[in-house]
RNA sequence: GCGGUUGUAGCUCAGUCGGUUAGAGUGCCGGCCUGUCACGCCGGAGGUCGCGGGUUCGAGCCCCGUCAACCGCGCCA
């Protein structure tokens, strides 16, 4: 017989009763009840039931295990009564009768209890993370994810990609986010640097002519954290494709996402989550019209309007004189069955806890069989125009209608948020669906609000539209790139693009932000001297993989979902990481710290 | 860097208006218990109330400072 076990913990069924299995796992839960005892031994599969009692010839060695021993048993096959079966665990008919033990691992007092579901705080959780991880939830989480990379490879491969690896151990460059460095020993005072994205080396693999490249690939970025964002590192299903248009990078990752959605979604209480079947494609500029966001939840119906003409020289002076100044507008956010002063109010106070004067409002009730538009908004404005405005925005009785004014810059995004807190708060968010969508035709560029500056609005590798005529005689806020985003429930899920592929309109590119030819070579040199010898048309985009498994596991935070995360401050509890460097390995770098303030 | 929340037993938490010996559940240790599956019953140990200072006759509670964790902003595809 195997030396630990014969069956695992998940294995034994009605059939094997009679038999002597050999099983080895942790003691998962102990119940005493003095001349028999019973023990839960859990694996990586599943939960057994033990028993002893005094018939066993190592009753009281059984006596003495504690929770998450490890140990070894040797036993026969029960089969239980059938008011004694267990009906919650798939191994609940039969129990295994322990003839001999061996102990394997013993476990001091538990600073963080494996049994049970209580939460704990994330503090122990991470210094114990291999405890937390044998939790079922997390122990499931981690198999997700191992499964679903499993299943995005299959689907990648399956449509002709093949996986490449790229180095780790790179050159820093400046795509937006600050880089991890790292020392080089062979030339000191130089330092290499961890790809933020493995973004230059896919499109080396294109010019190579792989014509179509994947990989699960790891990312580094030195940025502050967040809940849905990892500390330093995370990992893309990275992917690039030759001669391929917008349209081809869709038509081949669409199907694996809905894919591999539809394969691992979640269950709720009618079936498992529904998957957009066809992801809808929205315009940048009307996903912040509507939705005040570019990554709208799409399970929220709510979408915004322009309303501004039913407010130019009306009798609401604070929007009639806004509206005299260039640029500016008011749009409206329709809040069906928010039809009362207590909802409106507390969307109002919403608006102003996020920095707005606040939010105006009309809700449309019945009075005396007739209905009747309320609100301060509602009498300023007349009958005549807010009866447009419910016509308009399609309203009833029972609805209301939020109104926010001046330059859509300033307040898009509280509308975005109060969109979201008004569809919650409503019921009218759906639940148990998985709503994607494209966001496309992004800007090349943006102005810095405060220096006025040109700047990429998203990476400086994206195809105008229009090629270099477009760079060279449209105003450069006016240009789109082909560039997209998938976003699903709110999430924004991977961005990708057309790259530009041509030396020409790169330079011409970065000439437009105030870099000249010397900045695009000393940056991007590498690449663009590839372009030189003949580089294919290509495109690619980079989907997220652990906000992926985030959604499939319905994770709230980021770290449920990776196996060893870092905690806030970047500092992983467990490995002690950061740690200090010996001052040899200092001296062999060339390097010396220089004490903080 | 900034803002918010939190910090009391190994763990999860309660702790009233500032009041005399700081509690509960769970875990741990001991005892009892032959059908439990969150087993049950009895007993016990376990506390720098994050840390420092202050107010007060008296501080877990009030004030000031500080540290840490998480969430958010800045930042970041």
């Amino acid at each position: 017989m195997h030396a630990y076990r014969s069956h695992t913990c998940a294995a034994l069924t009605t059939s094997h009763v009679g038999q002597t299995v050999r099983l080895s796992g942790w003691v998962h839960r102990v119940r005493d009840h003095g001349g028999v005892l019973f023990i839960d031994l859990r694996d990586h599969y599943g939960i057994t039931q033990l028993l002893a009692d005094t018939d066993s010839p190592v009753f009281s060695a059984v006596e003495s295990v504690r929770s998450e021993w490890v140990i070894r048993i040797d036993g026969t096959v029960k089969a239980r009564d059938a008011a004694l079966v267990n009906p919650n665990i798939p191994t609940g008919e039969v129990e295994v009768f322990i003839r001999d033990l061996e102990v394997l691992g013993r476990a001091d007092e538990l600073p963080l209890p494996v049994f049970g579901d209580q939460d704990y705080p994330e503090e122990t959780r991470l210094t114990y993370r291999f405890l937390d991880l044998r939790r079922e939830k997390l122990h499931q989480n981690l198999v997700l994810r191992s499964d679903v990379i499993a299943s995005l490879r299959r689907r990648m491969t399956e449509q002709g990609f093949r996986e490449y690896q790229t180095p780790i151990l790179t050159a820093s460059s400046p795509e937006g986010a600050r880089d991890f460095l790292v020392p080089s020993r062979l030339h000191p005072g130089k330092f290499y640097a961890l790809p933020q994205a493995p973004q230059q080396f896919k499109q080396l693999i294109m010019v190579a002519g792989f014509d179509r490249y994947f990989q699960i690939a790891p990312c580094f970025r030195d940025e502050d954290p967040r809940a849905d964002r990892s500390p330093g590192e995370f990992y893309q299903l990275d992917m690039e494709m030759s001669f391929a248009t917008q349209e081809d990078v869709f038509q081949v990752i669409e199907p694996v996402m809905r894919g591999v959605f539809e394969e691992f979604a979640p269950m709720g209480e009618d079936g498992p989550w529904t998957v957009t079947p066809e992801f809808p494609r929205i315009a940048y500029r009307d996903a912040m019209l509507w939705y005040g966001s570019d990554k709208p939840d799409l399970r929220n119906p709510i979408k915004m309007q322009i309303v501004s003409e039913h407010f130019a020289g009306s009798g609401f002076k604070i929007f009639a004189s806004l509206l005299e100044k260039e640029g500016t507008e008011v749009r409206a956010i329709p809040a069906p069955t928010g039809g009362s002063r207590k909802f409106c109010d507390r969307m109002n106070a919403f608006a102003q806890k996020e920095g707005l004067p606040g939010m105006g409002y009309i809700f449309w009730r019945e009075e005396n069989g007739q209905m009747e538009a309320a609100g301060p908004l509602a009498r300023n404005i007349g009958p005549e125009r807010t009866e447009a405005i419910r016509t308009q925005l399609g309203l009833g009785v029972g609805d209301a209608a939020f109104f926010l004014g001046g330059y859509a810059t300033d307040f898009e995004a509280v509308a975005g948020k109060a969109r979201n807190v008004i569809g919650e708060e409503l019921g009218l968010t759906a639940r148990n669906r998985f709503d994607f969508c494209w966001i496309v035709d992004f800007p090349m560029y943006e102005k810095d609000p405060e220096t006025g500056a040109l700047d990429f609005s998203h990476n400086p590798f994206s195809m105008p539209q229009g090629g270099l005529e477009a760079l060279e005689s449209q105003d450069p806020l006016d240009i789109l790139g082909y560039q997209y985003d998938i976003v699903c429930n709110g999430v924004e899920l991977s961005s990708g693009a057309v790259r530009n592929h041509k030396p020409e309109i790169m330079y011409k590119a970065f000439e437009i932000v105030g870099h000249g030819p010397n900045f695009v070579d000393a940056n991007f040199g590498g690449m663009l001297n590839a372009f030189r010898y003949g580089a294919p048309p290509h495109a690619g985009i980079a989907p997220g993989v652990d906000r992926m498994v985030m959604l499939l596991a319905e994770a709230e935070n980021i770290r449920e979902v990776i196996m060893f995360p870092m905690n806030q401050r970047a500092e992983d509890l467990m490995m002690q990481a950061p740690s200090e460097a010996t001052n040899d390995q200092l001296r062999e770098l060339g390097l010396r710290l220089i004490p903080r303030e």
